[in-house]
DNA sequence: CACTTTGATGTCAGTTACTGACATCGACGC
DNA sequence: GCGTCGATGTCAGTAACTGACATCAAAGTG
């Protein structure tokens, strides 16, 4: 056994999302967090940057994943359907964790500065998918829109799914979302080049 | 005349500018801008919220000028041209203010917290524009599908825009955007829901 | 014209997020 | 057994932000 308690990250990461709950963002000090922990609060920020990105540990993973099923599409898949294999693959991690990610976003979208957070993990996210687009020979302009595309009807799949009365699977909404901004997309009656 | 000089929102505010673009965001403190606008600290912060808030004034305005003209469209109008009346509003004052729009810019994306602000920003606009859809009697999935794309386009439109060798105007920038994002929708073989 | 009220600012003390420098001490390799 | 290392603790400091109260010109009110 090491000199201290093992899972400092974890234990601080619990510790902040269960204040955070209880007595909201701002309410929370990082010192509490760290006595909750058994730690001290010089060690919270030496394992995060701020009082916010404790509650983001997980966007690499997620990045990760979601990039990995985007290169993996078959070669022939169209930019749209290989964002689509990667909406699949993220989506299936995120309903094994439902709970907690109601949780999660139960705090996140109480605090506006936590909200701004998610705002550009889910940009950074976005920035990543287009590299990856592009290093499937997309051109650069189809891959970033493109990348934005995914990534808004994922956080319109996400926000359908997290309502607590929402029992269709996360997927399937990512799916039914992206077919509606196909439609979207469909419904101008010109080129706005033509306006 | 008054007991103090007058615009003071506005004097803060270029000296914000000023000095962020000088030093660096992280670098000015609220203590200099203050001062350098003869002020003090303290009545910084009876304008605005927080040191980020003071490059941000605008985006009352910028949301009026978009929601309006997204529901002064034709009620004929489908839904993806309403918003593209609305890009074309906007896009005319940018362009009046090319310069202190690359100034400004040029601040926000050399520091984090800034990029932050202005995505909860852009995530507000969207938030507007889909209650103004909504108005139109667009029903709710559709009006947040569309607004979340007007904003991407726009995102995508004034990137182009803002780089110093661009010369066309950001609404013809923007037209070709919309047209992209139309095609990288079509792209894809198939309907999701049948894959 | 004196008197009051109002609103924008100044002053000051306090909390808390965050940082740098240095101390501590078990684990682990040698 | 010993020295290095890495994670943590301790402590002092900066700067963002807030609340309470003071100030004082301007604008009303009699």
């Amino acid at each position: 056994m090491g000199r201290w308690e093992p899972n400092t990250r974890e234990r601080l990461a619990k510790a902040a999302l269960d204040l955070y709950g209880e007595r909201g963002f701002e309410q929370t000090t990082v010192a509490e967090i760290a006595k909750s922990a058994g730690l001290t609060e010089r060690t919270f920020f030496r394992h995060y940057a701020d009082k916010r990105e404790v509650l983001f540990s997980g966007a690499i993973e997620l990045e990760q994943l979601f990039t990995r099923a985007v290169a993996g599409a078959p070669p022939s898949a169209a930019p749209i359907d290989a964002m689509a294999a990667g909406l699949d693959a993220i989506c299936a991690v995120f309903e094994e964790r439902r709970d907690f990610a109601r949780k999660r976003q139960a705090v996140i979208s109480a605090t506006a500065e936590l909200r701004e957070r998610e705002l550009i993990k889910l940009a950074s996210l976005a920035a990543a998918l287009t590299d990856t687009l592009r290093a499937r020979g997309v051109p650069p302009s189809v891959a970033g829109l493109t990348a934005e595309t995914g990534v808004a009807v994922f956080k319109v799949a996400f926000e359908r799914w997290i309502v607590a009365d929402e029992t269709r699977p996360l997927a399937r909404l990512a799916r039914e979302s992206l077919d509606e901004l196909k439609a979207v997309a469909l419904g101008g009656n010109a080129p706005m080049s033509e306006v």
